[in-house]
DNA sequence: AATATTTATGTAAATATATTGCAATAATAA
DNA sequence: TTATTATTGCAATATATTTACATAAATATT
């Protein structure tokens, strides 16, 4: 039931008069009587109308994620913040927390107030998915994670040409065995890496992967890593694996037991984390440009606001960037 | 002026009835004039009424911030959004982002949307506090960021403590010649933290500071500090580097100019950061819970609102631990 | 193809909600 | 104490929303 100037009175005990009053003056006075209206006002969820007014023209995005620890997540906010100053619309961050009984009943909801939304959202599958894309309708809505067969348009690092860029520069070095580190089955995006990474080396003939590990993504999984290679007794191959933290705990690993890099093995990450740069040696990686995708991102909400059409699926791929540096160098 | 649906009705040319009944349908259709509708409703900023269903006893915190780039803030989110699941209250984060022409007057027209309002807003200045406490009233809002003097409550990690713990740390270590990195004046956290140290210092007659070198909590200023450092020629030095960031730095110069951690001289930072554990050596430094803050933070507001209570300028401190590593052991 | 049924919509009446003039009362100042 | 100002409730008015009813269009049925 919708809330009006009565339930206030009633539960303030004023006249449904003084409270129309209260909350229309355009200064606020902070007298008694105005806090308890205004609190009373927030705990039943009055709508304002004041608040803050609505720009006919200003879309509003809301990026929808779950918050978790790691730099992944302020790179992935502070680049829809860079890119919402270029544009004409806002960016609002949604954090999907307690209403994950419905999760899908929730995003249908923020659907009815903001322009347009963005998912960031691994954990969906392909029902949430037909689900959401049933509830909201003709909607802009576009989801940050790439989907096989999604009914809703992705956007998403390409992630595949990621991997197999690696395999690719790896070639160039002259190097012909490869050794892998993988990241958990249940991201597509890892799989994704990998992918790009075997499907080069078999399509040559000269190159041949040698080795490889089960790892999660964490850093002890590196390191992990690390201890089953050293027992291999391989040397001079590169590696690749699915993401720096695994990388660290790899090369860390391989410090202690006195391996030089690059001399006994070259390797690879992906993410670019600022820590690349801080790590001896640093870790050539690769690059995504968060700040190309939320421009990108917003963009597409704004074509479809603007024309009325509908996400039908598109898939649309951000290229990314190798950063080489001294982890695959044979510097004198 | 507050939207009708009288201006849906003519933006979208159908009838008020129309507009009317095709809002309150609790089960949408997705039919082309009901997507219209909802379309217009979201442009002209209407007040929906179904949308979510506001729990009365369920409050509401935002977190009120400017994204930037680091661990630090996925750190703060994730903090606000696990202590979220431990209390009644819901945390929302709020960008401060497109409005920044008048930040103040965006919270304000905040508060009256939420039950409490959590700032990391370290570029206020006292003026800007004051306008603000005016401007909310009697209302529960909490700065996480510490101010000389400030009008409305504050609740930060006690880094004049981490900085003092740090000095005792090293004389129990048996040294008595101290090294220091400070961070960017401006911070008033960098100097509470140099404070800390210093001070403990000063305290002893044993202790000595021997070297210091102005930073910027930035990894370059961490290697320029080291070629400073290394001119000096000392060595067997006990050296507080005033974030993790500038004691990698710090370090990388270090390790690259032959010198070994912890033999020629220790070092701790600030902040532990995930990548603490994986540098080698790894960095002793002073670990702050973002989980209990969060906690304590939605507990204070929570308290606010239940008394109906004011902020007055209170200040909570949380305590800081020290996390010893190798970069300050003396290990065999 | 003709007819019935369902659905979408507008008009207008009914209802609900919000605002405001006026008077009473409370708080404050002279 | 008295004058002035501010706050509040009542009731009248204005505005907004819902709904009964009628009509027309779309769809289904015969």
């Amino acid at each position: 039931m919708r809330v009006t100037l009565k339930h206030i009175a009633d539960d303030t005990g004023l006249s449904i008069a003084t409270v129309s009053r209260t909350l229309n003056r355009s200064k606020r006075k902070h007298t008694p009587s105005e806090e308890i209206i205004y609190a009373s006002a927030r705990k039943l969820g009055y709508p304002f109308i004041g608040g803050d007014t609505v720009d006919e023209d200003q879309l509003t995005v809301a990026l929808v994620t779950e918050v978790h620890e790691g730099e992944f997540y302020s790179s992935l906010f502070h680049g829809f913040y860079r890119a919402s100053k270029k544009t004409a619309s806002d960016v609002l961050f949604v954090n999907l927390a307690k209403h994950s009984d419905d999760p899908i009943e929730h995003i249908i909801n923020l659907s009815k107030k903001y322009s347009g939304i963005c998912l960031f959202l691994p954990n969906l599958d392909k029902i949430d998915y037909s689900r959401l894309k049933e509830g909201v309708g003709q909607y802009p809505i576009l989801s940050l994670t790439p989907m096989k067969n999604s009914k809703i348009d992705t956007i998403s690092f390409d992630s595949y040409s990621g991997g197999y860029m690696i395999a690719e520069y790896f070639e160039e070095l002259g190097y012909t065995k490869f050794g892998f580190i993988s990241g958990p089955p249940a991201v597509v995006d890892a799989v994704f890496r990998k992918n790009g990474f075997l499907d080069h080396i078999q399509e040559s003939n000269e190159l041949e992967l040698v080795w490889s590990f089960a790892g999660d993504f964490s850093l002890s999984s590196g390191k992990a890593a690390f201890n089953d290679f050293k027992n291999t007794g391989l040397k001079d191959i590169a590696i690749f694996g699915c993401n720096d933290h695994t990388c660290f705990g790899f090369m860390k690993g391989a410090i202690e037991n006195g391996y030089k890099i690059p001399d006994d093995f070259i390797i690879a990450g992906y993410d670019n984390l600022s820590f690349c740069k801080t790590f001896t040696p640093e870790l050539t990686s690769i690059a995504t440009d968060f700040y190309k995708l939320g421009k990108k991102a917003i963009r597409i909400i704004e074509n479809m606001v603007a024309e009325g059409s509908d996400s039908l699926g598109h898939k649309t791929m951000l290229p990314v960037e190798i950063k080489t540096r001294s982890s695959t160098y044979m510097d004198g």
